[in-house]
DNA sequence: TGAAAATACATTACACGTTATATAACATGT
DNA sequence: ACATGTTATATAACGTGTAATGTATTTTCA
């Protein structure tokens, strides 16, 4: 029974701690993303929010928006374009800027999430944050057992008590499974 | 000028935002281990810890103890091989295991570390993350705030002649360094 | 005891971030 | 007007995580 020794390690270890989490949550928020139906990558998500809410943008505005480097947008744009969800026109006075717009099949994608993807995701995520408490620490701490204990995609319904495993309030904070 | 989508969303892009402090983090921390002239990686430095507080562990305990997947961790242990800090040996009862252990030249390595690379990064981000209280999202968004107005590598305290002092105009007054 | 299952590690292919650099279009100063 | 610099995007090379799968070794059990 090895222990975590980034978990252990506190501050020192921060980084690799924030992203083992977030790579574990765009994975759960996957999961959720296809028990959709919708194939698409979690981390696709925020260029089709960002064009949704300012309009057509250029790819480096969309690159700030998500906070990515510019090569990173242009790649994911491009799988973006690739699928059909959105369209690329030069821009009109400045021909180096590319304008990113949603298609017609983007547009109905972003609805739908709007509608019933978006919602879920946050459920989820909200149910899972929202005991946390304490310092940075200890909320990371309260994330890792939280998912240990109910992935996200078992949180998309809004009661506690449909989780199939005990839930936070009942297993002592530092447990592992 | 544009807005800062992840942020904007906040628990429906957590995932995608986790990741990316994750990467700010581990950045600037390399930055921190490169001022004092390792030639490390900031990812690698778990293993190193890891081998030092238990002993020789083998491959899946390190990836667990590390908490990645096993073919993360062997591809990284090969590194650290190739850099001659650790080396592998079958394990002596089982043929299919092999006992990771520092070489000499990782023991020094890591010696010096607790000394004097680990403190720095530890008070770097100690220093980032002490005055943090509130909720979740509101502890990310200092930590963001925090970075931009001086990343870790100006938060170590030491090594200052390495550090460039900013210009009083780029700094909000009462900033630490 | 020997076939089948499980285990530990290696290998491959891929996802998605980065930095560095190339190229085309625009802006500027003499 | 034209050489020069800047800006916007594309491309290449790389880092480091993942999943899927291969291979050697050990364990299990009929």
């Amino acid at each position: 029974m090895a222990d975590d020794i980034v978990r252990d390690f506190g501050y020192l270890c921060l980084g690799s701690r924030f992203r083992r989490i977030g790579e574990r949550l765009q994975a759960d928020t996957q999961q959720i993303i296809q028990s959709f139906g919708a194939e698409i990558q979690a981390g696709q998500y925020p260029f089709l929010a960002a064009i949704d809410r300012s309009g057509p943008l250029t790819i480096g505005e969309l690159a700030e928006a998500v906070g990515i480097t510019q090569p990173g947008a242009t790649r994911t744009l491009a799988q973006l374009a690739d699928l059909g969800l959105v369209e690329a026109r030069a821009s009109d006075g400045d021909q180096r800027r590319k304008l990113v717009s949603l298609t017609d099949t983007g547009r109905a994608l972003v609805d739908r999430s709007k509608n019933e993807i978006w919602p879920s995701i946050e459920r989820a995520v909200r149910d899972l944050c929202s005991d946390l408490q304490g310092t940075l620490l200890d909320q990371l701490a309260g994330i890792e057992d939280g998912l240990a204990i109910a992935p996200l995609a078992r949180r998309t319904t809004k009661k506690a008590e449909d989780h199939q495993c005990p839930t936070a309030s009942t297993v002592p904070p530092g447990t592992r499974f």
